[in-house]
DNA sequence: CCATTATGTCAGCAGTATTGACATATTTCG
DNA sequence: CGAAATATGTCAATACTGCTGACATAATGG
């Protein structure tokens, strides 16, 4: 590790004197904000996947296969970023529990494109109205032009290379599926 | 990161039939980008931590005991929510790898205060200069308005009975040591 | 002295990730 | 056609991080 000496400018753009490296002060206050709010924006899924026996693997492979029917399995590693092996032991329990089915590709048969099932669509909306009560609970104090600031902020955060297709996914995803009210259990 | 076209879907308010259940919609959006969003968050400092042997749990004990010298071991559970013997096994290496040290309390001998060495601190600094760097090259694209409204949301999404003890927490952390900030998980 | 507190530790288990190797079916291309 | 590439599945071993339960040590406090 380097032994710079850590000399913290605030905002206030002092020169820097020779030599001494520049480091910006830290967002303390946002990193740890971060922190806080994922883990009790994943904590409202994860109590009702444990009394099913599942995780937040789960949760995030039947996220996605509802948001994106008929995705391939390679599409999904690519999403998850995870191994072949890793997403195989989630997926197939998500299949014998019948929250999930594979059909083969219709123009390349060695494809298995993945859809939820009624229960599978059920389960990803529950969890999904999970999440989204505790975010609308926030952005109803929140105009709508600071939304877009949320949203914007949430998306810069996304690495360079990914953002665009991120982007697109999400997109691609709302206009195949408009608007569900599904009455989640 | 400017040509972002996100789809803006206004909570549609469709009207309830019998016995119907209402349920607002999902916000796709700011789920998907939350769970994105974060997973690159964290990404930087994996890489870095992957070389010294540590995970996300080495980052989040050092990150917490660097913001809060002297910390006890209690509170470090308390903030992080893990058991004791979950704290104890990362503790362990931080401490044998010299990155922590433990010393009695002053006036409770049987409490371990918590302290970074310089080594640890150093570290500290590193990695949350790698997420500072990811939130300041998107904060540098908003206003401070902008930045007081993503702090407002990510606040507002922790739940409400820890909400009040984290905000103190930040706000003591930051006047204990003004001029340090490091990195949280 | 005794109950409680603060901490540490051992043993075992679960969930999620990894790498490496190998198998099977299918498509594609020379 | 036959070989190479592709899409997927699977077995085995390992790592990291969380959990529960049980027990130990030391210090505080009434």
């Amino acid at each position: 590790m380097a032994d710079i000496s850590l000399t913290t400018r605030p905002d206030t753009h002092v020169p820097a004197a020779r030599g001494e490296q520049i480091v910006p002060a830290p967002c303390w206050d946002l990193i740890e904000l971060l922190f806080f709010a994922y883990r009790d924006f994943v904590g409202d899924p994860d109590e009702v996947l444990a009394k099913l026996g599942f995780g937040r693997a789960h949760h995030r492979v039947l996220h996605f296969v509802n948001r994106n029917p008929g995705m391939k399995v390679a599409d999904l590693l690519d999403v998850l970023k995870i191994t072949k092996q890793s997403l195989g032991r989630v997926l197939k329990q998500l299949i014998d529990d019948g929250y999930v089915v594979q059909r083969e590709g219709d123009h390349d048969r060695r494809q298995r494109l993945l859809y939820v099932t009624p229960a599978g669509e059920s389960l990803a909306m529950q969890l999904a109205g999970l999440q989204t009560a505790r975010i609308s609970r926030v952005l109803g104090e929140l105009g709508s032009a600071e939304r877009e600031t949320v949203r914007r902020f949430l998306a810069g955060m996304i690495d360079a290379e990914d953002r665009e297709r991120v982007l697109r996914m999400i997109a691609r995803a709302d206009r195949a599926r408009p608007r569900r009210r599904d009455g989640a259990p």
